[in-house]
DNA sequence: ATTCAAATGTTATTTTAATAACATTGGTAG
DNA sequence: CTACCAATGTTATTAAAATAACATTTGAAT
């Protein structure tokens, strides 16, 4: 009897693999096996699954890690994010079409969604979409592609296309890098497309961006700071660009917001 | 002091938009009261919310939705699926470029894919294209468009023109009913089309269905029998199938494949 | 202000899960 | 066949979470 501990965690990973969680009693059951055993095999299965009080999952980090870990949490970050979030979202109104951008930063202003009516959300990253598929009052278009896991996001060479036949509303876009001269910047080329069409055809371009990307330039430019409507940021960078353009008003800047 | 824990609830509720999980403590701090009040919170937020074990996250996430329920389980349902898939997954190859099918019965296949090296896996269902984006071996194309939430999978103008450019090696095709002369249906007239390109396109196509199905015509027609090449199925649709075609080597009969 | 009731906090109790310790089984080498 | 050892099962112990009970606070009406 060797070796059998292997195949029951790959039973186990088999019935697991398309999300969802099983019951120790169920997994003991469906492996015709005591409940300890399982937990030996899970123990020993070196990280690939864990138990969550009972329950027994995949333990693929993005998904199921904690938002905050006690340590982390005094850095707002994540708090910040909603702030941000909570902020922009003042500008949607029922019946928009919204475009979101990939990351995480936008992650907490689908959280805001439900409140409004008949919303359409594009977006072309597979985190944003899970999220807004769960909401029943907004139609999800998620434009495809292959998927590039480093940030969760598709490429496609019809992205443009789509994008421009799609009549969007308002676009909310994310950035890596954002510099006073130099204009806002992301980590992956494969981002510039779907971003930059975005800004191209939406009726409103709404750029979310906290401090910790201010001054920093990443590998692919995508677009000028006064080509967006609207910039909402934190403290730091705001008061920074809003000294940069003392008259805020003049033709092309645009409006900060401070969250 | 009214409304508050409404309050607390949509903070909370944003928080976890994006998917994850929060300790009990962390989601108290981050609304400045108590765990019990939290607890209490959650209670009454009507099963939008749920605890797993001290971990508070989103009810509804497939990620953490129960596989058996301890009533349900004695219907061995998600065995058979997983016996049909096991037996599917002998027909893939290394290198191999498939299309997978949505709804639940092929859930299984992608747990077997870690197997292999070097796959491209092809889909429009959100749910496959989830569980795949984990697979570090596999390329995913998840054929995107319009979200249907009752099958989880999209909807797009480009859909059959996007598979046709695409190369597929085999198709995993799956039916939400199969008839003997009427031929294979499924629920949504959405899915036709996708069904069609694929099988149109696929070098080898295979049809995985559970006994359950056997007889049963559903809305939308999309392929008849003999346009597949192997039948993965349970014992008694394999019988029918097979006393139906005495002579199963014919020219145009699928190879029927009991699991 | 005073009073009341809803909301929240605190503590105690029960239930459940996680761990540890020990007993049993079963395959395999000698 | 027998003795051994890894694998598994069983039971006991510990830790943690869910619930319940009761105390305290807080906001609004009188």
């Amino acid at each position: 009897m060797r070796g059998r501990s292997a195949i029951r965690l790959a039973r186990l990973q088999q019935a697991l693999a398309g999300g969802g969680t099983l019951r120790l009693a169920d997994a003991a059951r469906l492996c015709g096996v005591s409940e300890m055993t399982i937990r030996r095999d899970v123990a020993a299965s070196g990280g690939t699954m864990t138990f969550l009080g009972g329950w027994l999952m995949m333990a693929r980090d993005p998904q199921f890690a904690p938002l905050y870990n006690l340590d982390e949490q005094k850095g707002s970050h994540p708090l910040a994010k909603q702030r941000l979030c909570q902020r922009a979202a003042g500008f949607i109104d029922d019946g928009d079409s919204l475009f979101i951008d990939c990351g995480t930063t936008l992650m907490p202003l689908v959280g805001t969604l439900d409140a409004f009516d008949q919303l359409t959300v594009v977006t072309y990253a597979l985190n944003v979409a899970n999220a807004v598929s769960h909401l029943p009052n907004v139609r999800l278009v998620l434009l495809g592609g292959l998927f590039h896991a480093s940030s969760s996001s598709f490429e496609s060479d019809a992205m443009a296309a789509s994008i421009r036949r799609l009549g969007i509303n308002k676009a909310f876009i994310s950035a890596a890098g954002i510099h006073p001269e130099k204009g806002v910047s992301c980590f992956h080329f494969h981002e510039v497309v779907p971003k930059q069409a975005a800004i191209d055809s939406a009726g409103q371009r709404i750029l979310v961006t906290d401090d910790s990307k201010f001054g920093v330039i990443r590998p692919a430019f995508f677009a000028s700071l006064d080509q967006f409507d609207i910039i909402v940021t934190d403290a730091e960078t705001g008061q920074h660009l809003q000294d940069a353009r003392p008259t805020p008003e003049e033709a092309g800047a645009p409006r900060v917001m401070i969250a």
